[in-house]
Formats: structure tokens, sequence, C-alpha cells
DNA sequence: ATAAACCCTATAGTAACTATAGGGTCAAGT
DNA sequence: ACTTGACCCTATAGTTACTATAGGGTTTAT
């Protein structure tokens, strides 16, 4: 298939394929005559590899190692499970910021009474203090 | 006081001060004779506001309105809370797939006993499908 | 007089894309 | 045969909020 197909079977845009395989994260697809890419099924596994780690928010760094790893598929697992732990942490420590910024902003809402003007306006007092 | 002050009292650094004074976010300082910017106090409460608006994550295009409207008092403040609001409504959807991501990578690194090879390992299964 | 510590502008780099300019390919219709 | 439209190509610039660098000037202390 060609690589608008491609993109519509993935959900990923174009642009974004073609940027996925000039960092190395996709291996470089068939031509045809006229210097059209050609994917096969495999090349749309890879690609789905891709985008379910990206749904993860793993880097594209990360990405590139985890498929590193899955093509030496007799050594070791802990690098992967490493990865991942980490990807975790990264993951609750955002949601800690989350959660703290969440707090600040409800309370600021909480104390606005819509029907003031800026100068008596609660949400900027406590921006500014 | 100089930059590399304001900068100390501030906990900013020099140059995202001076990326703040590019994109209108403070107002333009004095300068010296050798062309050295001099601030007042009244420059760091509008640094001081800046940054406790960027600790919320609001963009430098929002702070930028927040900054016009605090400096016109006697209108209503309702578009203020209408900017809270939305960046509450932002933090929220945030917090959502920031779940949905914690639970899909806990489960995974469940599924990981370190002892395995990479063949057989669940979290690379995972990716997979 | 000179060295260290500070300041200046302008520009490039970061992540993960998106968008654009300026072109080539291919199949269908006239 | 020719043109239209849908598709494809590469290369480059833009996005956000900074950070880092190059290549200079200023101030202060010795």
């Amino acid at each position: 298939m060609k690589i608008g197909e491609l993109s519509k079977t993935s959900g990923c845009s174009i642009q974004t394929i073609r940027y996925y395989e000039r960092q190395g994260l996709l291996s470089d697809p068939e031509r045809s005559e006229g210097n059209f890419r050609l994917y096969s099924n495999k090349a749309l596994k890879e690609l789905e590899f891709v985008k379910h780690c990206r749904s993860l928010d793993i880097s594209l760094d990360d990405i590139k190692r985890l498929i590193e790893l899955k093509n030496k598929p007799e050594e070791s697992c802990s690098s992967v499970n490493e990865l991942i732990k980490q990807q975790l942490n990264l993951v609750n420590k955002r949601m800690k910021e989350l959660k703290a910024l969440k707090n600040e902003l409800q309370h600021m809402a909480s104390t606005c009474n819509s029907d003031n003007t800026i100068e008596g306006c609660g949400i900027i007092k406590s921006l500014d203090s």
C-alpha cells in the first residue's frame, strides 16, 4: 500500500509517518518506479507499535531503544522492564504536579464572584500574591 | 537592580527574563549608561506574577491576556474567570489521560517476570498488540 | 592595566510534530 | 494527446517555552 492508505489505516498523518521514518523508527520502505513509498503489513505493524508506545507517552528515543531490544529476542527483558518503570515514575510525577495545580486553580476559581470588577477579583489577587 | 540580581531574587534564569521581555510579558526596563537593564520592585512583581501563572501551566499567550485584563481594573472579571476555568478543564483532561496511561503502564509492568528473555516478555507483547 | 564577573544581542537547539512551497506521478475523462 | 485531479516527493519553516552558544561590551577589583 502507499503512504495515504497506511495513514488512513493507522490513524497517523502522512507527515508523521515520514517523520518517524527519518527518525529511524520505521524501516525504510520499498519504493515504486515513481519513487512512491510502498508498505507491507509488517510495516503497518511497526507503525502500530510506535503508535502504541506514543499513546503511553514514551519518547521517540525510548521507542527506538525498545525497538532495538525487540530485535534481540534472546536477551534479558530487564531493560525493557526498567524503561517501563521509569515511564511509570514520570507519569506519577506528572500526576502529582497536576493535582497540586488543579487544587490551586479550583481554589482560585471559587474566589471569583462573577459579578465583580477586575479590581476586586479574587483570582487576580491570588495570582498577584 | 541588574538582571543577575532579579534572576536570583525571582528564581527565573536570566535568559528566561529576557525572553519574557521579548514576548511582551514584562515592561521594558530602564537602561544604565552601559545599556544594562535596571529593574525596580515593580518589575520584580510583574515577573512574579508571570512566574506564578506559569506554575499553574498557563500559556504565555494567556498570561499576556491576564496582564491586559489586570490593567483594566474597572472591567468585569468574567473573562478572567473564564480563562481560569478553561485552564482547569485542560488540567482535568490531562489528568484523565494520565490516569489511563498509568493504568496501562502498571498493568504492563506487572506482566514482566524479570528473569525472562525479551522473546517471552509480557511488556513487548502488550506493546505489540 | 588587566582579569574576573557581569552584561549585551542575535542565533541555534530542544521534542514531536504540523504546515508550507514547489515540484513530480498516475489514472481517468475529454 | 492532453488535461485535470488526486496522490506522492523533498526540503524547509513554524509551533511552545525555554536553554545554550557565539561573539562581543561594561564594571569592578587588584
